[in-house]
DNA sequence: TGCCAGGCCCTCTTTAGGGCCTT
């Protein structure tokens, strides 16, 4: 069992790099902004070097009743969400704490398009790349049965105590898994360090020529 | 009336179809 260190501290001069990666998680009203769906929550961690410096969490007001399937999957209630602020308000505080980073989420193209949506209304737009711990997982746990978020940290053994479908706590369990891919990846293909244009590389390579665009990378 | 997401990825593919994953 592997269980990346994940002490959290409180980033105080609010250094922002590329080098920052914010591992993100929406709960939302359904599946799609493009059918009037909203963010009802988002939960976000901060790594600096494997290492969480600082986390987000707000629930949001969409403005509408969200229904009981949604009440039920992510246990967010109509009354939890009743005097919260609205997205409009949330997303503004959300685009500080992105500032340049790097974006990483499970299944991004989920998260990316609500992010883009919430964004778009407050008119930000992230300067930072965008990557997917899902398709990494295809890619580096091709043998896992499964790669629900759920079952990927069943699959790796990774210590979890909380409620998933819970946007920070989703987040944090997608930055342990990414954190324990990374160094899967510098174990076996023997490197110091993964940059984050390495894994985007990574990503959009068949799952049978990975460990030659690796190869190629490390100048082989 | 009935249906309404969409990107990725595999295969019995590529002029397509269907499962996986996210809420």
């Amino acid at each position: 069992m592997v269980s990346p260190s994940f002490s959290v501290q409180k980033d105080s001069n609010q250094q922002r790099s590329a080098d920052t990666l914010i591992i993100l998680d929406f709960e939302t009203t359904g599946l799609s902004p493009n059918m009037g769906d909203r963010a009802i929550e988002i939960g976000a961690v901060k790594l600096e070097k494997g290492q969480v410096v600082d986390s987000f969490q707000r629930l949001m007001d969409p403005g509408f009743r969200i229904n009981s399937f949604i009440e039920n999957y992510t246990g967010i209630s109509n009354a939890m969400l009743a005097g919260e602020a609205d997205c409009e308000t949330v997303m503004t505080e959300f685009a500080d704490f992105v500032g340049d980073a790097n974006l990483i989420a499970h299944n991004a193209s989920f998260d990316k398009k609500f992010l883009d949506a919430e964004f778009e209304r407050v008119g930000f737009q992230y300067s930072g790349g965008f990557s997917c711990s899902l398709l990494l997982s295809r890619r580096i746990n091709q043998d896992a049965p499964s790669h629900k978020l759920g079952d990927l940290i069943r699959y790796k053994q990774i210590p979890s105590e909380g409620q998933f479908h819970r946007a920070l706590f989703d987040a944090e369990m997608t930055a342990k898994l990414w954190c324990l891919m990374i160094d899967d990846i510098k174990q076996q293909y023997n490197l110091a360090e993964v940059p984050f244009a390495l894994v985007q590389k990574i990503c959009k390579t068949p799952k049978a020529k990975v460990a030659e665009v690796i190869g190629k990378w490390r100048g082989e």
